[in-house]
RNA sequence: GCCCAAGUAGCUCAGAGGUAGAGCAACGCCUUGGUAAGGCGUAGGCCGUGGGUUCGAUUCCCACCUUGGGCUCCA
């Protein structure tokens, strides 16, 4: 064994294998157990709970005496006291005892978490492990480092609230958050890659390249600039298109529903407080935004006879719905009340439900390769509250998870995160800062058409519930776009850039130099390149070249007097994101980005 | 909703118990320039909102709103 880890305790959970050499785990936890000293030294009574290595760091969780709370000036302290500590190289001394022995010892600790810990561990758990450091004593399978000399390089980095056990039931702990590193280069390198991230961070990036603002007069509910819009349709002309290569039907229903429909659906009885509700000047009527299109479309599919023949029927819908988000879980683009869906609804046969989620699931890997992202698939399965047969819960979670399996689809099974009327498949994107969010979505239903007393007509003239599979594949337009964002960090491939051409003139105030400049972009334009030209007077050339960089344009074009008198329509083209430059016909830089745009590039 | 922060010019930010500043952007004039910021000038602020303390508050205190980092939630 190294010499630099303390061996792992054989209990409090199965024994663990001894690693071959000091990980950062290793290091982060022990650095989370020092944070705990460091803590208790501090603020004598304190509380610890619990304390593990995280993907980026790690944390520990604490009751302060009195119900104080950590402030953000307390980190510095601690992070001091801890660097003492560090100094002192501290041994973490190992230890074993019996289950009784640890609850009498925390106990005399006044540690009442790590009592109830202990009181929730199985029978057959006999011995428990613990380590001490000085005077601090944990709870602990270990392993850790040999003492607290290894510790040197750490910064803690937030503090938070957190709910007992991850119920807000439960009384809320203070948590403080910190990373640790082997050595200080690595953590610059960490601070640094922070750094970058919030160059990407889609807020940023919207305010820079004017895509979008958020206003305190409509939380959640982005105002679109003009910029920002040409992405916004240029996803919704993707969509359309492709719905229709796949036989989707394009339906508009409405906003505002009387609120007996969400009860219908069951949304009133699960989502009753995030429904925005309208008072309307006929008494006895109360109506709702809608916050899904689902009863839309189920109202829609039951306003007439339906045979088998038709079925599937794909109803798709791009329309805007609100939900009313608590107010602490906005969150730029990616967490809105203004939310927009690509929804679709597939009314179908049991006998269709498999060739349905095939082409989805096809459907969905063909828009994100043309979008150059990867998601991560999630299977979510049965909640708890939930409606419907356990068969048929069998048979919806089997569907979806045979789709996966036929696509050679990697996903991860969450457990009891599926919706209240079927399992669902989750395609999950990540944010800058590694956070995970749900674009796509496939969720297969037995339950609502039967709710709405929906049927078809079917072979055998008898009356029949069809199933529906809702889906939106991009998602929310709103997050899709925040996603895309950072996904490029504003670079966005040609044919989803707002200008893709920027044509600067030399001379601004030579008629024949800038009306060239114009005849290029008309040039551009008929085929339908979104360009412009800088002539924005009492700017220099390096200036406007400057300012199409810094928004990005991905072609920008200087032409001059020189490019006149040469008459040969050949002119220098700078590409933003390979960062050369080079002379073209005027011609081939227009069919290279009628290319471009047709393929939907996404380098 | 809960814990911690932040809200000052269009943007990025400085400031201090005596009534507000910079850079960029905007506007005007000058500059006629060949590949990432030419010069000078002008205008621009209910210092998030509402209370309180004070002779005086943008500054201190309280509440609320919005935004950010977590937690919880996410059809």
């Amino acid at each position: 064994m190294p010499d630099d880890i303390v061996d792992d305790s054989a209990e409090a959970g199965p024994p663990l294998a001894v690693p071959a050499e000091l990980t950062l785990d290793i290091l982060r936890h022990s650095a989370a157990h020092l944070m705990a000293a460091a803590v208790v030294e501090l603020y004598p009574g304190a509380e610890y709970d619990v304390g593990p290595a995280t993907e980026e760091g790690f944390f520990y969780n604490f009751r302060l005496p009195d119900g104080a709370h950590f402030v953000e000036e307390d980190l510095s302290r601690i992070e001091a006291r801890m660097r003492e500590l560090a100094k002192r190289r501290i041994p973490f001394e190992r230890e074993v005892m019996s289950r009784d022995e640890a609850r009498r010892l925390f106990s005399d600790l006044q540690q009442t978490f790590k009592v109830d810990i202990i009181d929730r561990m199985g029978d057959e758990v006999a011995e428990v492990g613990i380590y001490r450091t000085g005077d601090f004593i944990d709870l602990c399978r270990g392993p850790h480092v040999a003492h607290s000399g290894r510790l040197r390089t750490v910064k803690l980095l937030r503090v938070a609230g957190v709910y007992w056990r991850g119920d807000e039931r439960n009384e809320q702990l203070q948590r403080v958050y910190g990373t640790a590193f082997f050595e200080r280069e690595q953590l610059d390198a960490f601070i640094a890659q922070r750094e970058e991230a919030r160059r990407r961070d889609h807020r940023r990036l919207g305010v820079e390249l004017d895509l979008f603002h958020l206003s305190e007069h409509s939380p959640g509910s982005p105002f679109w600039h003009p910029n920002g819009m040409v992405i916004w349709n240029t996803l919704e002309d993707l969509r359309r298109e492709e719905n229709r290569k796949r036989g989707y039907l394009e339906v508009k229903t409405p906003l505002l529903f009387d609120v007996d429909t969400y009860k219908t659906s069951g949304h009133y009885e699960n989502y009753a407080e995030n429904i925005f509700f309208v008072s309307s000047r006929d008494e006895g009527t109360q109506f709702a935004l809608k916050p899904m299109n689902c009863p839309g479309h189920m109202l829609l599919f039951g306003s007439g006879m339906r045979s088998y023949r038709e079925l599937p029927i794909r109803y798709a819908e791009s329309s805007t719905l609100h939900r009313d988000e608590r107010s602490g879980t906005l969150h730029g683009l990616l967490r809105v009340r203004h939310i927009t869906q690509d929804d679709a609804h597939i009314f179908c046969t049991d006998d269709q439900i498999q060739d349905e989620i095939h082409g989805m699931v096809e459907y969905a890997n063909h828009l994100y390769a043309m979008l150059g992202v990867t998601p991560r698939a999630e299977l979510s399965t049965r909640p708890e509250k939930r409606l419907g047969t356990e068969d048929q819960w069998d048979r919806a979670e089997s569907a979806l998870e045979q789709a996966l399996q036929g696509h050679g689809m990697d996903y991860v099974i969450s457990p009891g995160e599926g919706t209240f009327y079927g399992p669902k498949i989750d395609l999950h994107m990540t944010d800058s800062i590694g956070r995970s969010w749900q674009m796509g979505t496939i969720q297969l239903d037995y339950q609502m058409p039967s709710r709405f007393g929906l049927s078809y007509v079917g072979a055998d003239g008898q009356d029949h519930t069809p199933v529906v599979i809702h889906r939106a594949l991009l998602g929310s337009l709103e997050r899709c776009i925040g996603i895309l964002t950072e996904h490029y960090a504003g670079h966005f491939p040609l044919w989803l850039a707002p200008v893709q051409c920027e044509i600067v003139p030399v001379q601004d105030d030579a008629p024949e130099v800038v009306g060239y400049a114009h005849s290029l972009r008309e040039v551009m334009r008929a085929a339908g390149i979104r360009a412009t030209v800088s002539d924005k007077p009492g700017q220099r050339m390096q200036a406007r070249i400057r300012d199409a960089m810094t928004q990005k344009v991905p072609y920008v074009v200087v032409v001059g007097r020189n490019d006149l008198e040469r008459g040969d329509d050949v002119v220098n083209v700078r590409s933003t994101r390979a960062g050369t430059q080079e002379n073209m016909a005027v011609a081939e830089l227009v069919a290279r980005m009628e290319r471009e745009v047709a393929e939907r590039i996404s380098t």
